[in-house]
Order: structure tokens, then C-alpha cells, then sequence
DNA sequence: GCAAAGTTAGTTATCGTTTACTAACGCTGC
DNA sequence: GCAGCGTTAGTAAACGATAACTAACTTTGC
């Protein structure tokens, strides 16, 4: 979208950081300026109002997804599985990096109040469900996936149970393994798929 | 728990529809209040303060749950298969009956100001998934689930998918039918699973 | 020397909650 | 059979605290 000026992706991660350790009924312009060590008016010199951040950060952090997975989809792979589980590796990864994001990407109740912030974390869960089905529907045409159920129900498995293993490590106050306990769930999911186990 | 008055149920659900329709940010005495044709001050009658009908309404929702589902439970069933199914289609029959308690019981987020809240949010979820476990394990003693994956993962997969169903309703409005979308999700995760397909 | 980025000191609106009061009802005991 | 009394459930008005936001001034870096 926007190219943010460093104060503003401060700004942001700052706001995403609170939401993720405080919740978002916490984030008060007040207690944000107070975490960057700065006076409540000078957010106002970087974004217009408070929804202004939480719009700035959805799209700020969309991008980046987007742009990372359109990247790991565009190498080769010897097969559908192999590209599933970079696609994940890449995602989990990521939240490994920058675990408050998750918080503010999966919360799609948080921002009910606001329909342009709402439609905005649909339209990041549409992206990611997209990847799936592409592959989903790859390797069923392949002949490497079983064809046994429907591309859409498909979807729902993989990444519902992505999902959950994600909201897991959350409550587990990331103190878990992402990265690897997600790659056993995905493992999983796939030696049931597969059609040659 | 404790036994609700009807005030206090009338306040807890209206609580919950508002959360729902408008997200938690809305929920301000003032809103409740007039929600319900009532002052403000009238709300204090009933609950000591607006944390504790918070509490009261997952209090509330959890008792109805786990005594639903101990029930569903308590009968007998041809398979384990046969058993989750039921498990599930009461479940989903009761989101189905008031779509307003999805919002608040898939809230880790928006509770995570309190700590009361979002662990009694977090042990709603933990009743279900001991449900799937305790099923699972079962079915897989007697033959009937197959034993390549491990109760813990199968249990991410099952209830991880059939979460993501209860959102993808509940994103569409709650135009969709649960019931049959949720046990088309359950139907194909048990045929992944089961032994002899 | 000036634009960008910060400050102090306010604004108005609304938050959760309390105070003080009342209408309506049910129980006593004579 | 009803006066006296306590309880329940409501009200209007106001509380202090805090929300988002702004006007006006100062500092800073190129």
C-alpha cells in the first residue's frame, strides 16, 4: 500500500505490541504515546486518528504477507506437499519472529466495531485460504493428494487445523515451538491426504 | 455455578448479542442500558459491576455446555465415530440456536485485559478439545481411528477444523447452516481417519 | 531559516459508578 | 384486615477519571 515513514511503522508495532499483551481494549492513545516514550499529540503529527493506526497496521502487515508467500510461490517444488509446508514454514516463521502479530491477525472480533477493519482481516484470511486451495486443488490433479474430498472441505482441515495449532502456542504464551509443532500438525494432515502412505 | 436470576440472564444475553452484533468496544453500560429499555444505575441491581457480567455470562454459557455435552455423552453410541458426530451436531445445533454465544466464546482476544476472563475462555475451549481426546484415544484402542497420528494431533485437526467452519458461518452472517457445513467438515476428517475406507 | 516533530495545556465527550430517592410488593403482628 | 416495615427494582442527577483530540508554542536538523 503506503510506504510508512519509520516513526509510523514505530507507531504500529508499538500499537501491535500493546494489543497483543493488553488486549485492545487497552489501547488508549495515552498508554501508546506513553510506550514510545512520546506526548499524546505527537502520534497526531503521524496519523490522522487512532483508527488511522490500527487501518495503517493491518495493511502494513497484509503487504508483508502477501509479499513474502507470493515470493516462497514463485520457487519450483518437487511437489505439492513440499510447497504446503513452505508456504507454512514461511508463515510460522514469521509469527516465531514477531509472535504479537498474531494476535492482531487473527482477531477478527476485535475490530467488529469498525467495518473496514473487520473486511480487512477477512481479506487476510481469504489470502492465506487462497494459497491453500490453489495447492489443494494442484495436488488432487497431480494424483498426489487423495480426491476424496472436496478442495473446499480440504481447506477447511488444513488450515483450520494451522489455526489452531497457532492459537495454541498463543495461549501458551509462545512459549512453545511453532514452527516445529505446526510442522507436525501440517505432517499430519498430509500423511492423511496423501495418497501414497 | 450459581443460579441466574432472569434479570441477570436478560442482562447476559443482551450483553452477548450486543458483543456480537457490534464488538466489545460497544459494550458500555450506557449501551446496555438502553439496550434493554433500562438506566444505567438499574444494571447495578443485578450485578455488582460490568466485569462481573462478563464473567456471569461465560460462567453462564460454560455450565450450559459442559452439562449439554456430558450429557450427549452419557448415552451410548455404535462407534466413536458415531459418538463425536453427536457431540458436534449438538454443539453446532447450539450455536446454530443462539449465534450470538460464538462471539464470546471463541473470545481469547477480547478479554485479554483480565485474566478471570480469558481463562475461563481458555478452559471452554480446553472441555472441548478433552471431549475430542477422550474420543479419539478411544477409537483408536478399539481399531476403529487409525493409529498413524497421535491423539494430541488428531485432536489440533479435528477441533481445529471444526472451528474454522463455526467462523467461516459465523463471517458469512450466520447465512450459512451450520449444522450441515460443520458435519460435512466432521464427515471428511473422520474418513481421513478411520481404518476402513 | 524553516519545515518537521516534538511539547504543554487545554477541550469536549463519555466512561463506570455512586448517591439519594421512590414506587410497588410481601410479610409481619395486633 | 390493615398499619407498619423491610425488600426489590427502578429512577434522575452527578461523581471523578479518562477517552480522543486540538490549539498554540518550542525545539531540532538540514
Amino acid at each position: 500500500m503506503q510506504p510508512f515513514t519509520e516513526r509510523q511503522i514505530e507507531i504500529m508495532e508499538a500499537a501491535t505490541q500493546r494489543i497483543d499483551a493488553h488486549g485492545i481494549q487497552t489501547l488508549t492513545i495515552k498508554n501508546l504515546a506513553a510506550d514510545l516514550g512520546l506526548s499524546e499529540p505527537a502520534l497526531y503529527r503521524h496519523f490522522e486518528n487512532k483508527n488511522a493506526i490500527l487501518l495503517g497496521l493491518l495493511n502494513y502487515f497484509s503487504a508483508e504477507m502477501v509479499a513474502r508467500l507470493a515470493d516462497v510461490r514463485s520457487l519450483s517444488y518437487g511437489s505439492s506437499a513440499e510447497e504446503l509446508r513452505a508456504v507454512f514454514d514461511s508463515q510460522l516463521r514469521a509469527f516465531t519472529a514477531k509472535p504479537s502479530v498474531v494476535s492482531v491477525i487473527f482477531a477478527e472480533n476485535i475490530f467488529h466495531y469498525d467495518k473496514r477493519l473487520s473486511a480487512k482481516v477477512a481479506d487476510i484470511m481469504d489470502v492465506m485460504q487462497g494459497h491453500v486451495t490453489d495447492n489443494i486443488k494442484t495436488g488432487q490433479a497431480a494424483g498426489e493428494y487423495s480426491k476424496l474430498l472436496s478442495p473446499a472441505t480440504l481447506t477447511t482441515i488444513v488450515v483450520g487445523s494451522m489455526r489452531l495449532a497457532v492459537l495454541k502456542w498463543k495461549v501458551s504464551g509462545n512459549r512453545a515451538n511453532l514452527v516445529k509443532d505446526g510442522r507436525t500438525v501440517l505432517d499430519g494432515v498430509l500423511k492423511m491426504l496423501s495418497t501414497n502412505n
